[in-house]
DNA sequence: CTAGGATCCTGTCAGC
DNA sequence: TGCTGACAGGATCCTA
């Protein structure tokens, strides 16, 4: 999925189009991508958009919400007098909507719309009460957010994880809340820590360095607009990919490490492509 | 309790 | 060209 950067980009660049905007009609198209009792929804404004981890939350009047989770391949296009997209980047930011992966579309009372796109089907839109959010037990173990803890706290979680691997360890929602697959790489480079290493073997002024290295990397995809349809595309118009704004060792096996030099490689970690330098990452 | 693998689903790509 | 298996920016469920 998208992470944490992605749905966060997601939530500032939707909310200035459908803040203030009232539900008037929604419509599935798979069924296991909506949750709960659309009437609920129907005919509310949206008052606010959240986020906690990688979760969206849709803030309606009258105290219910909606929370949107991407999962793999999910992403957001609002189109009305302006478009805009982001979540998975695919060539559906562009296409004509609804498109092929379409799954709900929500139609505001200005006749603009917001598709709920997702390939895979595994992330879902949900309909929830302020009381349910309250006591969702996926947000209750979530952990906190990279910017809201101190090293020594990060340090205490991953020690819950001692035998497994660092990778796996910040994978885990419950020790930190919204590192994904790209993150986790990218963090674990600028600490210059091998995604491999048991947690028990990882010191806390490493973890001190991946906690920096995960928030810094963060902060540069969020600025730069992460994976929204503003960067899907190369300044010369050819197909891009936003990760060429701040990736180090993601999607680049084979290209020399910027650091010192050395190829990097991709190797299977915590069941999921990893990708890291063997020269600089111990 | 933890750790690791299978699983949900659709699409793409590499290698015969 | 067609087939097959591996893999994919996530999280949960099951087994050991």
């Amino acid at each position: 999925m998208p992470e944490l950067p992605e749905v966060e980009t997601v939530r500032r660049g939707l909310r200035g189009f459908i803040v203030g905007k009232s539900v008037v009609k929604i419509t599935t198209l798979s069924a296991k991508s909506f949750v709960g009792d659309d009437e609920k929804v129907l005919g509310r404004r949206v008052i606010r958009l959240g986020r906690r981890g990688k979760a969206l939350i849709v803030k309606l009047d009258g105290g219910w919400n909606l929370m949107v989770h991407l999962r793999m391949t999910g992403q957001l296009v609002y189109v009305g007098n302006k478009r805009f997209a982001a979540g998975h980047p695919t060539d559906d930011f562009f296409l004509e909507m609804p498109g092929k992966h379409t799954r709900v579309i929500f139609e505001f009372e200005d006749d603009s719309r917001l598709y709920f796109n997702d390939q895979r089907k595994f992330g879902f839109v949900k309909v929830m009460d302020d009381a349910g959010l309250e006591k969702d037990a996926f947000l209750m173990k979530l952990g906190p957010e990279p910017w809201d803890m101190e090293s020594r706290e990060f340090f205490e979680r991953l020690g819950r994880r001692k035998k497994t691997s660092i990778k796996a360890a910040i994978l885990d929602q419950s020790v930190i809340a919204g590192v994904g697959n790209i993150y986790a790489d990218e963090g674990l480079w600028r600490a210059g820590i091998f995604p491999g290493r048991l947690v028990k073997g990882v010191t806390e002024s490493e973890v001190k360095e991946l906690l920096k290295g995960v928030c810094e990397v963060m902060d540069k995809s969020i600025e730069s607009g992460g994976s929204s349809m503003k960067n899907y595309v190369r300044a010369d118009g050819t197909k891009g990919n936003y990760l060429e704004k701040f990736a180090k060792v993601f999607g680049r096996e084979g290209e020399k490490c910027e650091r010192c030099g050395g190829i990097i490689k991709k190797i299977r970690v915590a069941g999921r492509g990893t990708h890291y330098c063997p020269r600089c990452q111990k």
